[in-house]
DNA sequence: GTGGAATACATCATATCACGAAGTATTGCG
DNA sequence: CGCAATACTTCGTGATATGATGTATTCCAC
């Protein structure tokens, strides 16, 4: 998918591959996968920003010897999912604008 | 709206100004703002984008002694609206990801 | 006839951001 | 032992949207 596309849906993406519960960085990579590839540093950054935005809470704790970060949705996290739902309404409607012509066929 | 998520559309909304006919950048921004409102340096540049990626072309002429550049659509440009509509499937299939919890209330 | 809005385009500096590359460290399997 | 998988981090780079600012003309109101 086009980079610039993708840009817009990233951020909200994490953010509902935690909304049922928390989870870590690797597993939210795989989850995702099917639907938008990520690398990993790409994911840890946007995780530092939503965490840095108050979207998202952060624990450490150790599995099987190895430290894991879990990361919980926050309340303001929610509302920005609420609000993406909003926006996809003005999504919607640059679309048709887009496609209007070719709609007709 | 969330300007990562106006990235994606940007490009392929200007493409869409032109894909009924020849136009000039300030009659675009107007035709576009009640869609989607970018300033004159961000068309400009994109047009200049555009113009690189060949999609669209240009030719400078004069209208009541100012000189206005006609943007036309090429081929390329109508084929990069052809694959939007290809990502916006993709597009979709990451939307319901997105909302999927939410869907059953 | 002067001032200001509208028309029309250009340039520059800045901040944000996705990503590849590279690294650290552990577990588990063949 | 070696390699894949797990798990997270840091750094540099390139792309890009935008505000600020500038140039230049036309048209209308006062």
């Amino acid at each position: 998918m086009d980079i610039q596309l993708k840009r817009g849906l990233l951020d909200v993406c994490v953010l509902a591959a935690i909304q049922d519960g928390e989870s870590y960085g690797y597993r939210i990579i795989k989850e995702m996968k099917p639907y938008l590839e990520m690398s990993e540093s790409t994911l840890y950054t946007i995780l530092k920003r939503l965490e840095t935005a108050g979207m998202l809470t952060v624990r450490t704790a150790e599995h099987d010897g190895r430290l894991r970060k879990y990361y919980r949705i926050t309340e303001r996290g929610r509302a920005r999912l609420a609000e993406f739902r909003e926006e996809w309404k003005e999504m919607m409607t640059v679309y048709r604008f887009v496609i209007r012509e070719e709609n007709g066929k």
